[in-house]
Formats: C-alpha cells, structure tokens, sequence
DNA sequence: CGTGTAAGGAATTCTGACACG
DNA sequence: CGTGTAAGGAATTCTGACACG
C-alpha cells in the first residue's frame, strides 16, 4: 500500500493541516464521506488521501453542495 | 515539501509500522539519530522517512554497530 | 444542515528514575 | 550501552447532547 493511504494521521494533525475543526472533520465522517480506521483505544487515524478528500469536501460545502449529494460525487472517484 | 517528510505520526503508531518500543524510538532521538517535531503539548511527531530512519537504526544495532558509529553513518545519507 | 461548545471519561504520551549487564 | 518498567502528570481524543438557524 502508498503511503498516501497509509492511515496513520491523528485528528489534531488533520485539523491543523487543512484547517478544519475536529468537529467538521468527525462530522465527514459520520455523513459517510470519510472511513479512517481506529486504534484499539478508539482513536481516529487519517491518510493523506483522506486529508485531500477533506479539503474537498469543504470546497463543495463552501460551493453550496450538501453532503448527500457529496457522497455521490465521491463515489466516482 | 514533500509527504515523506511531513512530521506528522505519532510515537504509537511509529511503534506499531517499525514493531520497536516506544522506549526504543524515544532512545534513538536522545542519540541524536532521529529528530521528531512536537507539538504545542509536546507530543512527538514523526515521518516517513524517520520511520525509514528509525528501522536502518535497529537493523544497524542489531549488527553490532553503537549509537555513536550510527551518527556518522547516517550524516552521510 | 453543518458547526460550535461544555462535560466527563478514557486513551495516549511525557519525563526522570531505577534496574540490568 | 541499549532497553524494560512502574509512577504521576499532562495533552489529546471520544461520545452524546444542547444550541442555532
């Protein structure tokens, strides 16, 4: 596997590096847009892909899309 | 910069990639072997290429060489 | 709908030290 | 020398909920 979809990215480093919220970022994912794995402790780990996906996400929101429609959008990628 | 050198794991998930102890990654950085970043609480963040860096290193001690001798040697890389 | 926040608990990490050999 | 471990504290993350609009 590429290390971009290496899931190994913590929360607080996504949040800094695409300057999102932990509460934006964890919102992605509960609308399904976003799967990161967890540690056993339950600790969300991210991808660099998943970061490129998140920055996307947010540049549809800001254009007016909803995340329902995002998720198909996603899907053909 | 780019993604191999981003400072982004931390030490749990380097332990779990490289299958060293934490004890053992926290020993190579007070060698001066590996240079993690911090963050503003003071957790370690790792690379790639540290992760790289931090296996040549136990494979290395595991060949009888020392910390010292691997200082020189990974000047040169 | 998408996001902010306060709340309490749990997982993770940090440092300095003692131990072994 | 390189690594294990127990100790106490601090930083980080988690969930479920209330709020706004």
């Amino acid at each position: 596997m590429s290390m971009t979809k290496k899931k190994v990215i913590q929360i607080g480093v996504v949040s800094e590096l695409t300057g999102l919220s932990e509460r934006q970022i964890r919102y992605y994912e509960d609308r399904k847009l976003i799967f990161p794995e967890r540690s056993k402790g339950g600790v969300r780990k991210y991808s660099f892909e998943d970061i490129q996906t998140i920055m996307e996400i947010h540049t549809k929101l800001m254009d007016g899309f909803h995340t329902v429609e995002l998720k198909r959008m996603l899907a053909g990628s």
